[in-house]
DNA sequence: CTGAAAGCGCTTACAG
DNA sequence: CTGAAAGCGCTTACAG
């Protein structure tokens, strides 16, 4: 159907190595001959076969990006920055959503791996043992974001999840809080999430406050979860003063059922959230939260698989880049 | 480094298009010749290399998929409704971010037809000429999305952006709302803003009512972009009734600014937007907003895409998935 | 049910 | 600066 290499070489009248250089080198070819060429692929309208092209070079411009799924606009932040550093550079993002099963990431990464992608970005660390053995054996650089709790398969770029509600944990202490009830996401093949309720646990028992069932709920991501959430934990544990949410839009839908109900926030409820999206800022009351560079974990995942796939090492291979526990108007604060 | 068909073979004792056969048509081959080669795959670790395979069978199982931006929960509810489709049928998605540039959609769409992708999805009518040449000339499967006035290059998906502003301004003008104002997103490289535009005016216009550039704003997707583009125009048309945003996300910023000024929605302005995000229904008041089937539109044109590869005609070519205008407490409402 | 030959459309290395 | 030969790792079509 679509032209050759060949079909321009002959239109051109040389051979097809010389259409090749004029495309992937073209400094390496006299001016005539480079005019003559460009002619010809204009004529015949030839788009460059880079199927071919792989496999003759053994390379592609692939990079594999699995994310639980694309309907949450923190890893569309992840994946934007990504593109940003990766398509300038001839990079070209194969999109693949788990829906938080990890069999479905396991296919997915061996469909990718079928496809001989220059490099791999999974958003988190956890994975279905296989997985991680065929991450752990393949030469396809990876790089594991959002997590940096534990062992990465090659390196890892992102925050502390434990570390981040821990925080959270202390600065509400530090501001008057002692019954704290939390709302997690689902902790099934999210590690993320898992660890950011045990940071929640863990400074509640280190601070010597009251943990337990009553005071913890899950819930899936929507405003409406949220919402529905925090009537649950209000009617199980009427006393409780403040109410940490594993993220932004729960913490939001709970506001807005704290308005619907008429409890006032922060004077009767706090609430916090977790990620900073820009609506936390624009909410009133404005949503005390943590703030997540998201899209500075797309863009330097990105750079960590460039280098990698250069064949630079990556030192540390755990790359850090921390988080901001944001105070604003739906908690009491504390100056300290 | 990683091992071939023919590794596979030698090690269990066949020919290379016996193992090809056990992994393409396993049915085909004798019981105990394919637990040989099963064995020797998993001995080996074997990953086929689809690379290969898709320049011997000349197809791949790539779709691309071109939309402006990532950062907006609009379209990646359409991909979401794409990879639930294709995903299933062992399609990856090949994902391309326009930036809401015509030139890099257009060099997004030459690396997409280099990759030689199965089909390509791209979101809007609107195309570099060369880009729209390419598309109409190249003879892979071309569904264009969120858009059905104009004509499409290969196929459409969507609903009228023209009738959908147009019936709301109705909607609005049925309430008794006579002064209306709208808010557009910039309609650079946007047909879908440019025709949300147009059907406000043209509405208007009908309608016997008064236009004009005082009545019009244009903002960048984002809350505060909608708060300050409400200021924007209470200061320069104080007497304004509602005002229609052409998305939610400018008009929930919108009705926040207006919390924050004591400007009471509906009972001193009214206030619309368009796309229905979960958000719209959440906020209080809730949003008067319409309906786009934006997760169906990802579905339909997946499907389409499905036909069309399998070299079914697609009939009609153009598929109207409809809107629905949406009152809610943001607005006066007439029943009628 | 299994295999030997040819080919997909490029690029790599080697000549000249 | 330009080219002929070989090869990347599969599958197609043809035999047997």
């Amino acid at each position: 159907m679509s032209a050759t290499l060949q079909d321009v070489a002959k239109l051109a009248g040389v051979s097809s190595i010389t259409v090749s250089r004029v495309i992937n080198s073209p400094e390496k070819v006299a001016d005539k001959t480079r005019e003559k060429v460009l002619d010809a692929i204009n004529h015949v309208g030839y788009i460059p076969n880079s199927i071919a092209g792989s496999l003759a070079t053994k390379s592609t411009r692939i990079i594999g990006v699995l994310v639980p799924t694309i309907t949450n606009s923190i890893f569309a932040d992840t994946i934007t920055g990504m593109s940003d550093v990766l398509t300038p550079n001839g990079y070209k993002l194969l999109l693949g959503a788990s829906g938080y099963s990890l069999e479905t990431e396991a296919s997915l990464i061996d469909a990718m791996l079928a496809q001989r992608a220059a490099g791999i970005v999974t958003t988190g660390l956890q994975h279905a043992p296989a997985a991680r053995t065929r991450l752990a054996t393949t030469d396809t650089p990876v790089v594991e974001t959002w997590n940096i709790d534990g062992q990465p398969v090659d390196c890892s770029v992102g925050f502390s999840n434990y570390r981040a509600c821990y925080e959270m944990v202390e600065t509400l202490f530090r501001a008057g809080y002692r019954r704290i009830g939390f709302v997690s996401a689902p902790i099934t093949a999210n590690d993320r999430a898992a660890q950011r309720l045990q940071g929640y646990r863990s400074a509640m028992n280190d601070l010597g406050l009251r943990t337990g069932r009553s005071l913890e709920r899950e819930a899936s991501f929507s405003f409406r979860a949220g919402a529905s959430s925090l009537g649950d934990l209000l009617s199980e544990e009427s006393d409780v003063e403040a109410i940490f949410f594993a993220n932004d839009i729960l913490a939001i839908g709970a506001l807005f059922e704290c308005q619907r109900r008429g409890v006032r926030v922060p004077e009767d409820l706090g609430i916090a959230g977790f990620d900073d999206v820009e609506l936390a800022s624009q909410v009133i009351p404005a949503l005390t939260t943590v703030r997540i560079p998201r899209y500075h974990i797309g863009r330097v995942a990105a750079n960590t698989l460039l280098q990698r796939i250069q064949g630079e090492a990556v030192n540390p291979p755990i790359n850090d880049l921390g988080f901001q526990v944001i105070q604003r108007q739906s908690t009491f604060t504390k100056p300290d």
